[in-house]
DNA sequence: ACAAAAGTGTTTCCTTTACACCCATGT
DNA sequence: ACATGGGTGTAAAGGAAACACTTTTGT
């Protein structure tokens, strides 16, 4: 039994997910989407937790569970069954080089390898799960830093969209939603500085 | 490592599902969720297709993964992890007074009793998530008996959503979706004898 | 003829889309 | 002064919601 955690992030203008190459069999060398063994006594969401923080200590994380895989082949070891979550981490918060010797390392989903296990699969339903929340719920928070300007979170929709919005209808649609509040002004752009902003404390991710 | 299936269906006007009074310690007499210990051999949604056939030989049913809980607390015997199901049932597949003796009987979701485990937990996302996916979705197709009228669609509607819908506009909406196809005509009903449609099996099922 | 449910269109409102120019700053 | 992204409004189209009467059958 274990929890695996696709971990998302924008990493240089791509969408990405941390992987780790496998360092024994089976699939030696290949990279998979990190987890661990549930423990007798912690819960799944624990586990899954734990999972991000041997991975490099993360807080402030959106964590949300995906979907259990059980096929009894998947693992040839014997018989695994894995319950996928997928966490949101702003991309300040995150170290590009984890590991330093690529032992840890961001992909962008578009540019995936061929993964250990059933992996693949597991990051394509988390990047569909990902993409249909977008629409209707406030879950691009997760990506985001403290404070950022209307641009910045209109690019983080059009990159896990993969298609552009029109500038105009993003601000109306967001500022309609009343889950942003203003916390200042950018300095030392050399252009005209955004407004920043973060999201209300008492406005929660919404939905599912 | 469990698999339990929620099954609803319509029983007598009420979106119900079924339970099953619990022969054996923990939470003995209590109803619950039927459920089968996941076979070595098997994958997940075997398990669960065996859930449902062991639980009355039900055929042509909607199965989707739900949730997994793992409490560690959540079974006194130990270490349980619960895989959960949902599973639609059209009402003329049922057998109302399944078992006989009143070991497996279906509860209306809006009168359940205090259930065995974390199982109101399971069935309060069930219901949730059936809600909120006959928004955007054919599910309710799983409902439905082969021929039915769209009064009758409606009404599953209604039901499942705790409101009444305007006739005019959810036929609009229906046939725009262009799901149904004619099958026939009532006959001997005391009134006007309604179109009779069954879904086109080219259209699967949509979403998520 | 009456009861009971089936069936049918139009208008209003709101949401979504398309679209182009001026503004504030750093160099 | 110019380059760079920030910021703003309006009109058209499309989808959702409100609303009431006629039709067909069995008794």
């Amino acid at each position: 039994m274990t929890v695996d955690v696709l971990i998302f992030s924008i990493v240089g203008g791509d969408l990405s997910v941390l992987l780790i190459r496998r360092s024994s069999p089976p699939h030696q060398k290949m990279f998979a989407v990190p987890g661990v063994f549930v423990q007798m006594d912690e819960s799944l969401d624990e586990a899954a937790s734990r999972a991000i923080s041997t991975k490099g200590g993360l807080s402030r994380i959106y964590l949300e569970q995906l979907y259990s895989f059980g096929r009894p082949d998947r693992d040839s070891r014997g018989r695994v069954v894995s319950v996928s979550y997928f966490a949101l981490v702003p991309e300040d918060k995150i170290t590009r080089d984890e590991g330093g010797e690529h032992v840890v390392r961001w992909f962008p989903v578009m540019k995936l390898p061929k993964l250990a296990f059933d992996h693949n699969q597991i990051v394509e339903m988390g990047i569909g799960r990902l993409r249909s929340k977008l629409a209707y719920s406030s879950i691009a928070v997760g990506l985001m830093p403290k404070s950022f300007s209307l641009s910045e979170l209109q690019r983080t929709y059009e990159l896990i969209l993969g298609e552009t919005i029109d500038k105009r209808n993003f601000r109306k649609k967001i500022t309609s939603l009343d889950l942003l509040q203003e916390t200042g002004r950018e300095v030392g752009k050399r252009r005209r500085p955004a407004v920043l902003y973060s999201f209300k404390k008492d406005k929660p991710v919404f939905f599912d």
